[in-house]
DNA sequence: TCCATACAGTTCTAAAAACGAACTGTCAAA
DNA sequence: TTTGACAGTTCGTTTTTAGAACTGTATGGA
């Protein structure tokens, strides 16, 4: 979960990644529907780029342009979305409701995200869920904070 | 979406939340659990407290103290967590595999999560759902940034 | 040709947030 | 009386983010 939460743990990210669900996919594009500032964004397309959730493809060869579209491990992390929009949907909607809705292709109705197990496929819930130490389980307990960067010694530093 | 960021949408929220799961309940336990610095942990537990996902409750009235547990809205994050915890599993482990497992009480098994339409009872991939406006839909279709905390104005700064 | 615009960034300064470490305060046990 | 557990606060420093301007290539007029 940590390791994750590298990679989409702030406030920016996984919004650029819902844009790139939406469709979205060049810079401009992301900027004007965010309001994010250019540069954070150039950072955060990088690093996504760098962790293999986003690929650079160029679009044009004139002036270079790129565009941003999502590998696989990128799509993969569509049912963190659907997940994080069911939660506002159930717990943060206001009298207007939902700003967006669903519609699933195959059984054509609007849906709501439902999480079940894989084994049984009964619904999942905090509570009949037990966990145990996996193979790669480290041996202290405590967790040493997410991906600390290291003082990044940017230009000779004094 | 932007909402449940406002509340999640942070390095250590998520984390803060994992313990809780994990039963976690004091302030001592989620410091030395995460590493996470003393003033931003309480920072945190107040906030979530304040929406309403953590609910702080006395256990002991000599020097008061309080422990933290999810309320109904906070044990609603689990899908999220789950997910997470999953696209993790999927692709940032490394060759010792996973660090926890999952064995899910009314089957036995050891189970992955999966997101299934509510509707059909299929498995969910971003191409087979198509979005549409809803009733809470905004007019633009930029987003005004995530939670912006408006300059928060402590003790008369001079 | 000169100017404006589109696009994808980069650079800079100021403001906000996070870190690290020490400090406060209550109580229990040694 | 001192030490330690617990749950925070406070404060000075470092990192990140915001906000705005600037760079550079190319197209489309006037």
């Amino acid at each position: 979960m940590a390791r994750t939460i590298g990679v989409i743990g702030d406030r920016w990210t996984l919004l650029i990644l819902r844009e790139c669900f939406l469709r979205t996919r060049r810079f401009e594009g992301f900027q004007s529907a965010l309001g994010i500032t250019r540069h954070l964004l150039a950072e955060r397309l990088k690093k996504l780029v760098r962790q293999g959730v986003l690929r650079r493809i160029p679009y044009q060869e004139s002036p270079k342009r790129h565009e941003y579209i999502l590998t696989q491990k990128g799509l993969d992390l569509y049912p963190i979305m659907m997940a994080i929009v069911h939660w506002g949907d159930t717990h943060m909607v206001d009298e207007r409701g939902r700003p967006l809705l669903h519609q699933h292709r195959k059984c054509g109705k609007n849906f709501d995200p439902v999480m079940v197990c894989s084994e049984c496929g009964e619904p999942l819930s905090a509570k009949e869920v037990h966990t145990h130490p996996g193979p790669g389980a480290r041996s202290t307990p405590a967790i040493k904070a997410p991906e600390k960067p290291k003082a990044k010694a940017r230009r000779s530093a004094a």
